[in-house]
DNA sequence: CATTCCCGCCAAACA
DNA sequence: TGTTTGGCGGGAATG
């Protein structure tokens, strides 16, 4: 219990106005997010090091790490060694997640009907290296099998293998379950899945909102995903509705409805919604143009927002000039917001315009700090 | 009251 | 063995 490892971190001394959410996974997330795009793409980022850059305990890095990589933006190299491949990886894994999904889902259904924990105990390993061993592979890695990784990639093909868009974390969890009705798994299973949205929302992955009927918190995929209507590009070559964003109001995007009444299950639900798969080939065309798309930008320099990687330009000198400065951009960029039609930009966008708050947050934080001393 | 979820104990996995 | 990973759930902050 002795105070050690500590040396500025008695910034919060006083127990003065402390909260939560200063040390939430979320935000906790976004900041790791931001160190790890100030490198290239391909940078190596040790555990340590964004450990001790973000202040936090090592703990805390492997949560995210883990939840990061199941979605792509992360590999694990060694140990204490991961790999940023930046936000375009994701849409490839997404996309491998949910036909691994509706493999596991079809493949079930034509023995039993009684799926729900399909998703749930797909014990396939995958390894990165073809098979090679096929007997025994496994023993009591039992662990794995719960692992933080597995269950947020279990936790994104729910999304996407199902019609259902608006999911519950309660009923997330039970559909992971499968059969086991164990109240205190239930628990831990939901607990988990908090820690989860939190990073994926961090990632503007998925977004929290109230029910319209129940009124209990649900969350919704958002990003790129689209329904497969509507001719993807083209379509509105944006207009100059400044204040486009999502959240004003309840728009239309729901052209069907939910249950989320204990009483339906989610999964007989995307049972039945296999025509997911017609959609296959459209969605294939749609990735290689955006592929391509992601190439060319890769090739110029592209933009990186109204930051660059390495644009941190003089800061902390003047305060108020850089405020101004900010304020700006903001709008500037709240104004190019509907703009990016295709995924990649928009969430490299969206991440951007995250981490202003984040900055901003932390710059306050300083002042107060300083302020104080 | 219910929902959210931080903190860190402590046991697998690994060097 | 010591170190790195990371389940897991108590219980406190928050809504």
């Amino acid at each position: 219990m002795s105070s050690s490892l500590h040396t500025e971190d008695s910034q919060w001394k006083n127990p003065s106005i402390y909260s939560r959410k200063d040390k939430s996974l979320g935000l906790l997330c976004s900041n790791f997010l931001k160190l790890c795009d100030r490198e290239g793409e391909d940078s190596t980022i040790g555990l340590d090091n964004a450990a001790d850059q973000l202040g936090v305990e090592r703990r805390r890095i492997y949560d995210i790490v883990n939840i990061l990589e199941s979605v792509g933006v992360l590999s694990r190299k060694a140990k204490n060694q991961y790999r940023w491949n930046g936000y375009s990886a994701i849409s490839k894994a997404v996309d491998l997640l949910k036909k691994e999904g509706l493999k596991d889902l079809s493949t079930v259904s034509s023995t039993c009907h009684n799926v729900s924990n399909v998703i749930a105990c797909n014990n396939s390993d995958v390894k990165e290296k073809g098979e090679g061993k096929t007997a025994g592979s496994n023993k009591i890695d039992n662990r794995k099998e719960k692992s933080l990784m597995i269950l947020a990639q279990n936790f994104v093909k729910l999304f996407h293998c199902s019609d259902v868009d608006l999911i519950s974390l309660d009923k997330a969890a039970s559909t992971l379950l499968g059969d086991v009705h164990d109240p205190m798994a239930m628990k831990t299973k939901t607990r988990r899945l908090y820690d989860i949205a939190n990073v994926f929302v961090s990632l503007n992955l998925i977004e929290k909102i109230r029910s319209p009927d129940n009124g209990k918190p649900v969350f919704r995929w958002i990003a790129w995903n689209e329904n497969p209507r509507s001719g993807s590009l083209a379509a509105a070559k944006s207009d100059d509705s400044t204040r486009r964003t999502f959240g004003a109001e309840i728009t239309n995007i729901t052209p069907k409805r939910y249950r989320d009444d204990s009483s339906s299950d989610l999964m007989s639900n995307g049972l039945k919604r296999l025509k997911v798969a017609k959609d296959d080939e459209l969605k294939d065309k749609k990735q290689e143009i955006s592929a391509e798309q992601l190439n060319e930008r890769g090739t110029k320099d592209f933009v990186f927002g109204p930051f660059g990687p390495s644009s941190l330009p003089r800061s902390g000198i003047s305060g108020k000039e850089n405020l101004k400065q900010i304020q700006n951009w903001e709008d500037l960029a709240s104004k190019y917001h509907p703009q990016y039609q295709n995924k990649a930009a928009n969430e490299l966008f969206a991440h951007y315009v995250e981490a202003w708050e984040s900055w901003q947050v932390e710059a306050a934080n300083e002042l107060h700090k300083q302020h104080e001393h």
